[in-house]
DNA sequence: AAACTTGTTCCAATATTTGAAACTAAGTTT
DNA sequence: AAACTTAGTTTCAAATATTGGAACAAGTTT
């Protein structure tokens, strides 16, 4: 799950990672029969972890959650080194003009990390759609970042796919996977061809900073009830403008200046 | 800042802690001064953080930024330990009702972070509102929280507060704090009178667990140009009714049962 | 009441962390 | 251009924390 060896810090963190994949409150019994560490030892982490709120415990049925100190130092995380601060106006003009549901997404350890998205219809659920995972190799956005990334980075990453096959249409192995992306540098912008859930489907378009490193990838999805993939087609020009403005102002964004010093207290409404 | 005495990860997340609260991207050399740890040990730290995704290095500049692994590890902490999901549904038709901005809080490590934020007439930020924190002896949220603490904790929590006077009206001591508490016990809900942010009031309520644990709080905040404290505390019962909702809520939800076990990848569209 | 299961504590062997100091690589000043 | 900063990286023996087998509670089931 987590890359080890580094040490003490690195099994801590991948215990957390353990808990965490969980889904649900986790026995400490359950984690010990899933994680590589003898009885003593994984106790102690749980235990360091606990007190250090990167885990909650419940006395009452004795589980471990993770803790409430990771939203907050995620939302550092996310206002500063996500592309969502930047992009949200970009994403909101997009979605506004193409009436269907935008995210916005970055790499992370070869999944698809879901730092924002907009739906023009229903309310966006905070946390509940920003922080999601997906695999890289059968959604459009995974597809197109892979694309784009370094070839040497590349094959590293399509190591680390699973290839399970969520629906009929998804690719089956590393060199389908390949040819994909061959055809996503030529033309420009990926498809998610109801690859990971059926009759759902997207294009997405990458971002890429100004030295043409790709930071990430927009993407338009949609339902095949409600439009086709040659309509989102359609809709490229328009996203590719998106991705371009978004890498655009992270490019001449950075950096503000040298702000002001780390103040005591961060200015916060209630 | 983090409690430390937890061996080498507790230094660890002391570190993380206090790049995040740069709150902007930071060199090393900063970090060194700030930080009670040497040259070497220092360098270390970071260098195995940043390995494990828990920091970002942008080489360009050479600083460093809490990493988007934090944003994954938050998904699955707001989504598990905090009151967010569950009170959801509620938070919305309070807001509706009162066609005021609410909030809902938890207390970590003695400040107060908000969780969920329903704005009824714009659209609420994601991470840019939830995780943020903000000072528990100043805010009507705190206050609130405090006010329903276990009397051994409360003491403990009262002296970590700053008693930065944000306002003329910012309680100045402990002593005032306690008096407030107390009231507030008697009331049954928390005011905040421009403690925090001029202009800004609101009226806040406690969240309780079935054992009579306070878990939280939920709050109405408004400016004074629209609406006074005396108007606030005629929604006072509609507030307790969503506050008491949300406890009954969390109560009967723990725990939908022994579900699945952990799948190899999670359920996400894209 | 014996046999499990689950969680917690002990402690000597072991591996890791520690941090002063040395070093490299740039950038500045004299 | 030599001398002097400043920022970041590496080294290594001493100090320290981690490790994990095993024993110990405490509660459940057979």
């Amino acid at each position: 799950m987590s890359e080890l060896g580094d040490g003490t810090v690195g099994k801590a963190l991948d215990v957390l990672d353990r808990v965490a994949s969980f889904g649900r409150p986790v026995r400490f019994s359950e984690l010990l029969d899933d994680a590589p560490y003898p009885k003593a030892t994984l106790y102690r982490f749980v235990q360091t972890l606990t007190n250090q709120r990167m885990l909650a415990y419940d006395a009452d049925t004795g589980t471990y959650s993770p803790g409430v100190r990771l939203v907050r130092l995620a939302h550092s995380a996310w206002s500063q080194s996500s592309l969502a601060p930047i992009a949200r106006p970009e994403l909101e003009r997009l979605a506004a003009d193409v009436g269907e549901t935008v995210h916005l997404a970055q790499l992370d350890h070869a999944q698809v990390l879901y730092v924002d998205k907009i739906n023009p219809t229903r309310p966006v659920h905070m946390f509940s759609d920003a922080g999601k995972v997906g695999p890289a190799y059968c959604t459009g956005i995974g597809k197109t970042i892979l694309a784009y990334e370094h070839p040497d980075r590349v094959e590293e990453l399509i190591a680390q796919q699973s290839f399970h096959p969520f629906t009929p249409a998804t690719l089956a192995d590393a060199n389908s996977l390949r040819a994909e992306l061959v055809e996503i540098r030529a033309q420009g912008h990926g498809f998610d061809r109801e690859e990971h859930e059926p009759s759902i489907i997207c294009i997405a378009a990458p971002i890429l900073s100004r030295q043409g490193r790709v930071l990430g990838a927009v993407s338009i999805t949609a339902t095949t009830q409600r439009l086709s993939l040659a309509a989102l087609e359609k809709l490229a020009p328009r996203l590719h403008e998106a991705a371009d403005k978004i890498g655009a102002a992270v490019g001449s964004w950075r950096f503000p200046d040298i702000d002001q010093r780390p103040n005591c207290n961060r200015e916060d409404r209630q």
